[in-house]
DNA sequence: TGTACATCAGTGAACGCGCGTTCACTGATGTAC
DNA sequence: TGTACATCAGTGAACGCGCGTTCACTGATGTAC
């Protein structure tokens, strides 16, 4: 057994990788995970690749390009989850959003770094090829979700009729504030800190009766 | 004239600076305001302070902790503006709790790099001497102001009696979170996007029916 | 008021580090004929 | 089915960079007597 068959279970290791730019992708999904964005650099994606820490340019523009999709891919796994959160809740339509709103604040606290990354400063000035940026694309998706939730609360009249984005734009805040002040540890201090549910469920209920009552 | 003269009008200079400390941090401070944290190092306070890149040694255990008190630095700073927003606001206590949610807005989107520095992952777990962070005190002389507030609605019925603080929290959860997202540029896309003031205004009432209707 | 001396707060050289990026190269692959 | 050749996707050496940190040093300051 040669050193480099070891490192490779399924097949022997070849010059040309076949799919280097999806297995750099989820080295750097790793590096995320681990140690956040910061543990993130073209070489060290490359050495968890098991690939020269030249070979990354074949797939990726610069760093910045890196960042960039692993930041897509961060949302596409974030509007999954909610929109899977969303599809499984039961009760009213209320009640579905309050279910959506806790399960955006209980990603943000299972999956922090991913979390971070998809609000990395910066992100979005990437000159695109077109004009708007893919995380842009990208995070529009995950508010669609939101958005769709608060349309199928208006089609029976639990909040008030209208354009719906001011209304899903307000509960985005709150429970994205909600979720970075977790993260931060600022609410660490205080004696209501049942971290997750219970302060989701107290500051959707909240939310809900400003929505409601217009 | 010498070299070293014209760089200090008042007096000339001195090898014992006198008073490097606070220059140091200022300079710390001016380097946010121009790029934000990133360009932040210990090499570049020196060097705006017109020091050897070894004298903040002196001053400063490492950088972490030169960060650290920029960022209570700038919670002071954020404390002063919003405490100054609620006392100089007109009309009932719920109008005046408005007015600091959105001053609260307002600060992050005129002092966006002062705002991310008081945010940045990681400036808690810093091992201050007694148990709780410097940061976290600061933080949490923030939040007071927001408690007080909500205190002050409680007083003449405003919102409904009980512990401030779960109500605090959700008022702190909403404009926390649309500043992020304002400063995040997530909701650039969108046509509601009069920033800052209207859509403050917008979370805020939202946010103020939510707190009333108990 | 003067002097000796400890302490404080600077200096500048040096260390090692990991990084992004470029470059000439080479092995593997696919295509035209 | 072969062969020539262009292209693709790797390799490894090298570059320059700014950084945090340490170290021996030195000038300035303050205090005891």
């Amino acid at each position: 057994m040669t050193g480099a068959a070891s490192h490779h279970r399924t097949a022997a290791r070849r010059y040309h990788h076949g799919d280097l730019h999806r297995v750099l992708l989820e080295a750097g999904m790793e590096l995320v995970r681990e140690g956040g964005t910061e543990a993130v650099s073209l070489r060290a994606v490359a050495r968890r690749a098991e690939v020269s820490h030249a070979a990354p340019y074949h797939h990726f523009r610069d760093k910045a390009a890196l960042v960039e999709a692993l930041a897509v891919e961060a949302f596409r796994i974030f509007t999954r989850t909610l929109r899977g959160s969303w599809e499984s809740a039961d009760g009213s339509p209320l009640e579905r959003l309050g279910a959506l709103g806790t399960a955006y604040v209980r990603f943000a606290l299972d999956h922090p770094f991913e979390f971070r990354l998809m609000h990395l400063p910066g992100l979005r000035q990437m000159p695109a090829a077109g004009g708007a940026s893919p995380v842009s694309g990208a995070s529009a998706e995950a508010f669609g979700v939101l958005v769709d939730a608060i349309k199928a609360c208006q089609e029976p009249g639990l909040i008030p009729e209208g354009d719906p984005e001011p209304f899903a734009l307000t509960a985005w805040s709150t429970v994205h504030g909600l979720a970075v002040l977790l993260l931060d540890g600022l609410l660490d201090g205080y004696p209501f800190e049942a971290q997750g549910g219970e302060l989701a469920g107290l500051v959707t209920r909240t939310l809900g009766r400003g929505l409601m009552s217009r």
